[in-house]
DNA sequence: TATGATTATAAGGTATACCATAAAATTTAT
DNA sequence: ATAAATTTTATGGTATACCTTATAATCATA
């Protein structure tokens, strides 16, 4: 077993801590992947080794072209797992991250293709991110984060940015997804939490949070 | 990662080779799993420590009850996987046994039952065996191998008995598969191999594979 | 520029799961 | 009963992927 699984699971945290293709330290990386950071340091230089990353000492590390390719292969299974596992399964929401996440590294580009088929190609995951081409590319949909909306501005969800279990958890039990329709009624000073407004239910929303929720005005 | 995926194999592996709960050797158990004997006895060891097997020494290994447990589960994930991938992903015949083998590692006990749900609960696998119940209970279908069938009894494929790819696309070329009717129209000398009618096209099928395909009369 | 924080390396360990080779124990078949 | 074949154990090695502790290198900034 060549355990490949841990190497796909770094590529792909590199992938989604990388804004705009800058570097990535090796701690948050360390963090993200739930290893120490000597742990990450050494898989940082197999990885290097075999021409997936780059690691310029002290700064962080950065994909290559091949590793970016292989990140987004990883993330194309896994987000198509995410909307069977939800759409077809019925398995809840904030419970689809963590099984999704087991059967990508399960999935050969054949099964990868057949279940995009059958899923008639959906070009969003359930959090609202793309899911990348059997080719590589990635087409964002513009969005905004509700922190920079105004108050009674309609606006709809289109995506939560880093959707961890607990986050989505609570998401869930308030409706709050792609798709939702809110505004903002309400701005606490001191960066208290909003309140937003969604289909006449009040919501309170912390400022953490709703920096994750990325809307555009309806 | 606890690797239990190695653990896994073992365990379906020895269920499979067991006839009637009989005992089997550890040669051919590493042969199966495609391992050295020294390897397959090293395992062998850690599964007794864990309660999953018996070993009897010089005569082979069986499974505990928690043992079979283990492997029933196993089974019944790979087999609804593979109903799965064939059914609704229209993946080959012959492929599936292999694709369906991974997923089974990275699937729990909730996408389990909610794909058993989606797929309607059913009661075989592509090659005919029983899919075990979420419970562990196996309900065989009795069939006989084509071995023993006389000439001109018209037969309906049951189950294939040990489905290796290579067999598999033998047979799926030919439309032998569960449900397919046929009969033996002759019956070479020697060993030789059967002639037999399916749907008026002529097909010659060796002893050997002929003993691994399970039918009843119609 | 010195210092405190961060980052990297070095050294030594653990666990799983493989391998080969050789020797000992047991079974089987003559 | 003994020889041949099989099975088990012993020994020593490989690879991946983790760990801790300690030291060295670099960075950031006061």
């Amino acid at each position: 077993m060549p355990e490949s699984e841990s190497r796909e699971m770094y590529l792909k945290s590199i992938y989604e801590l990388s804004d705009e293709g800058d570097l990535v330290a090796v701690s948050q990386l360390a963090k993200r992947v739930g290893v120490s950071p000597v742990s990450a340091t050494e898989m940082v230089k197999r990885l290097e080794k075999h021409g997936l990353i780059i690691h310029k000492l002290y700064k962080g590390v950065a994909l290559t072209d091949t590793g970016r390719q292989r990140a987004l292969i990883v993330i194309r299974r896994q987000r198509l797992w995410g909307r069977f596992l939800a759409d077809h399964l019925k398995i809840p929401w904030s419970q689809v991250y963590d099984m999704s996440c087991r059967l990508e590294h399960a999935t050969d580009a054949t099964v990868t293709e057949a279940l995009a088929e059958f899923l008639e190609h959906p070009t969003t995951c359930l959090h609202g991110h793309p899911i990348p081409d059997a080719d590589g590319t990635v087409t964002i949909t513009p969005a905004i984060p509700l922190t920079e909306i105004n108050c009674e501005v309609e606006v709809k969800v289109i995506r939560i940015d880093q959707p961890e279990t607990t986050l989505c958890i609570y998401l869930e039990e308030r409706g709050i997804m792609p798709g939702a329709v809110l505004k903002i009624v309400d701005e606490a000073p001191y960066n208290g939490p909003y309140t937003v407004d969604m289909d006449g239910k009040e919501i309170a929303l912390g400022r953490e949070i709703s920096s994750r929720i990325f809307v555009n005005p309806t």
